[in-house]
Parts: C-alpha cells; structure tokens; sequence
DNA sequence: AAATCTAGCAACCGCCTAATA
DNA sequence: GTATTAGGCGGTTGCTAGATT
C-alpha cells in the first residue's frame, strides 16, 4: 500500500508560523482547499498535504469553537465515550465546534482522570471496582481497540452500534435508554453539522441525514440556536490558542508581555467569559462597527458563522447538506489581505484597551487556563484565565 | 532561585479504506 | 486484479508553561 512519504520528505514539520498559516488560510479563503495534497504548492508552503489539513481542521477553521468545554460537552463526551469508545471523530461530529483531535486531548488529559476520581473506569463506564473484578460476561465494553476502525468510511456509526450495542441488546436497553434521555437535545444541535447516524431510544440507528432531511423533522428537532450546549461556552472563534512556532522564545513582545507572563491576565468578564467579546475580530464580512457588535453572536452560534461565510440564512443551511467541507468563503468586497489586516488590526486595538488585572489565586484552577494567542499578530500570546471545570 | 513535576495542547506517525490509474 | 494515491482516523510524542518542591 502506498504510504505516505510527507514526513520523510524535506518538508516543514513542527508548529506553524503565523506567516504559515496566513498563506494557507488566504489561500483556502480565496480558493477552498480542493486537493489537500495540492495545495501547499499552489500556497507556497513547505509543508505536506496532510499537514496543511490537519493545520485547518484543528486550528484555522472559522466554525472552530474554541475555549474551555462546557459542562454539557464533557458530559456529552461521556455519554458519547460509552458509547463509540474512542471513536474521536464521531464523538466529535456530535459537537459542532470540536475536533476530534481536541475532544481526544481532553479525554486523555482531563476526562479519563474526572471519571477515575468518580470511581467509574473510563473505559468500560463502569464502577471501578466492577471493572477490576472484570467478571461479566455481559459488559457493553466501548470498542477502542484498532479493530473499532474497521466502520465504513462515511463515519456511520450504525455498524458499530449494531455491533456494540445492538448484539447485546439486554445491556443497551438500559444504557441506551440512560444515554438517550440524556442525549435527546443533542442530535439536532448536531444534525446540522454532521453526516453520522443518531440513535433513538429504541436502539435503533437511523440515519440523520435522511431522516432528518425534511424540513418538518428539521423544525421540530432543532433546539432554539441559543441552546444551552452551544452557547454555554462560548466559541473563541477568531482568536487563535497555538503556540507558533517561535512563540515562546522571539514572539513576546508585544507591548502587554512581560517577561511574568502569568503575572496578569484579562479579566474574565460575565459568567460566560466573553473573551471574544473583546477579541473578536471580523474575516472580512462585516464591514462596519455596527455589525462588528454582532459577531459574538456570530461567534455563539456557528450556524449563524457559517451562514455568514456562505451569504446564505441559517435557515437555508438547516436544509443543506451536512458535510460543511470544503470551506470557500465569499470573498465579499475584501480582499484577502484585507482580512488578514483586519485581524491584525483588530488584535492590535484589543490588546491596547484590554484591562489587564492582576491575578488572583481563587482565579486560578488547576491548569484551567485557556491560552489564546492573537492570530497573525507576530506569534505573540496572551493568557486568559476561563472558568473552571465543573464536573 | 533553580530544579523537577505535571498538564495541556499541537502535531506527527502509521494504519486503514476508497478511489483511481 | 494490482499498485498507487489521497483522505481520514486514532495513538502517541514532544514541547511549553505553570505548579510544586
């Protein structure tokens, strides 16, 4: 089988630069991204194909929503574990905003060691102590070995369900029924973005694309667009949490930094962290200061973003094909270099009026701290403290 | 103040399947 | 039918920065 040589060829590896990712996205904004393993030529980056999707998918996607998870994605993200396993990107189509590549960080880092302290084994869901005895040979195991892979292609999950759940059909009727009731909300909020089935509460997989094509399932199942799992946390879109390459060392040196990065940070303002409302800046869409005071509401809701993007309604995209690939934006009345000069403009007066407070240790914890850097503005970060996590 | 530990995150790696020549 | 390519996925690694000793 043909293996892919991208890494072993003198390509760039490593953390993006700003100048990096200014090329791609310029170049995905102007043209969408197509052939993924032509585009770091016709971009002129030194980097392989996959590379500069992974860069996109993780990072430069506008309808990224970024930022701390809230309550119910974690809890989602465990609801969805029990059942997918480590199915990262189904778990992540479910969660409009996420990437698998996020939701897999935080399952390792965070959510596995939650549920430890629960006394529940993150990888069967259950009890910890029933977990060590390890005795039944009823157990509704999440597949997560490499064998889980083996679905079809299109992210149906159908199969694996079926095979997961729906062969032991004793176990899934009471999981499937806990989950269900605790995941109804969520299939709608999802439908949108994702090509993936949905399960009903009979166990059954059925398609969601299909079944939730026709505009009267549509309007009865989707939640109001403020629902509470989309805007509880909201997106930091527009604002960018990489470290670039160089960051660390050469990029701190913005007026704000100084050499105690931890020393200050931006206040936090509301409950719900609105650090976009201080950072937001447009992609070129919204011309005027009057419609830039929308864009956290564009930012709260990626419907609206996307809807935004594509000149199109939200209603209009309720009625769209899921898949939300390949991404090509009107270009508008702005030129790409517009756009970027926008950011960097936008950043620039952000960071001058952003208020910057000492740090108070209740502000602090554990490491909930979500780091967002300025995007295009030389690589220079700035720290925010979020909201804690709360299971 | 320095050394060490730990957590979080971005990116790499290698495998897989589907599509295509 | 076989080889190659591309895209996608999950596991893992390595880096950075904050916390702790």
């Amino acid at each position: 089988m043909g293996r892919h040589s991208c890494y072993k060829q003198k390509l760039r590896k490593g953390l993006w630069s700003p100048e990096e990712d200014e090329k791609l996205l310029r170049h995905i904004t102007k043209f969408g991204h197509g052939c993924w393993s032509s585009i770091p030529k016709q971009a002129g980056l030194q980097r392989c194909g996959k590379s500069c999707r992974l860069r996109w998918i993780n990072y430069l996607r506008p309808d990224l929503k970024r930022g701390t998870f809230s309550q119910e994605e974690e809890n989602l993200i465990i609801e969805l574990h029990s059942v997918l396993g480590n199915r990262w990107s189904q778990i992540a189509a479910q969660l409009p905003g996420r990437t698998d590549n996020e939701i897999k960080n935080l399952w390792n880092s965070c959510l596995k060691k939650k549920l430890r302290q629960r006394g529940i084994d993150p990888v069967t869901h259950k009890p910890l102590s029933e977990a060590e005895n390890g005795e039944d040979g009823n157990k509704v195991q999440p597949k997560s070995d490499e064998s889980s892979r083996k679905t079809d292609n299109n992210g149906s999950s159908k199969d694996i369900f079926e095979s997961t759940i729906g062969a032991n059909s004793q176990a899934c009727d009471l999981v499937c029924h806990f989950q269900m009731q605790q995941l109804n909300y969520a299939p709608a909020a999802n439908a949108r973005l994702s090509s993936t089935h949905w399960f009903t509460e009979t166990s059954k997989a059925f398609d969601i694309n299909t079944e939730l094509s026709s505009s009267s399932m549509m309007s009865t199942l989707l939640p109001p667009l403020t629902s509470a799992f989309v805007s509880d946390n909201p997106p930091i879109a527009g604002t960018y949490g990489s470290r670039y390459w160089g960051t660390s060392a050469s990029a701190n040196n913005n007026s704000n930094n100084n050499s105690n990065s931890t020393s200050t940070i931006a206040e936090p303002q509301g409950n719900n962290n609105s650090i976009f409302d201080n950072n937001s800046f447009s992609w070129g869409l919204m011309e005027t200061q009057a419609e830039e005071t929308k864009w956290s509401e564009y930012l709260n809701n990626p419907l609206l973003m996307a809807a935004a993007l594509q000149n199109q309604t939200p209603q209009s995209l309720y009625n769209l094909e899921i898949k939300t690939e390949p991404y090509l934006f009107t270009t508008t009345s702005s030129s790409s270099n517009s756009m970027l000069a926008q950011i960097q403009d936008h950043h620039q007066q952000q960071q001058q009026q952003q208020q910057v407070v000492p740090l108070q240790n209740s502000d602090i914890c554990g490491k909930d701290m979500q780091r967002v850097t300025a995007a295009f503005g030389q690589g220079r970060t700035q720290d925010f403290r979020l909201g804690g996590t709360n299971l």
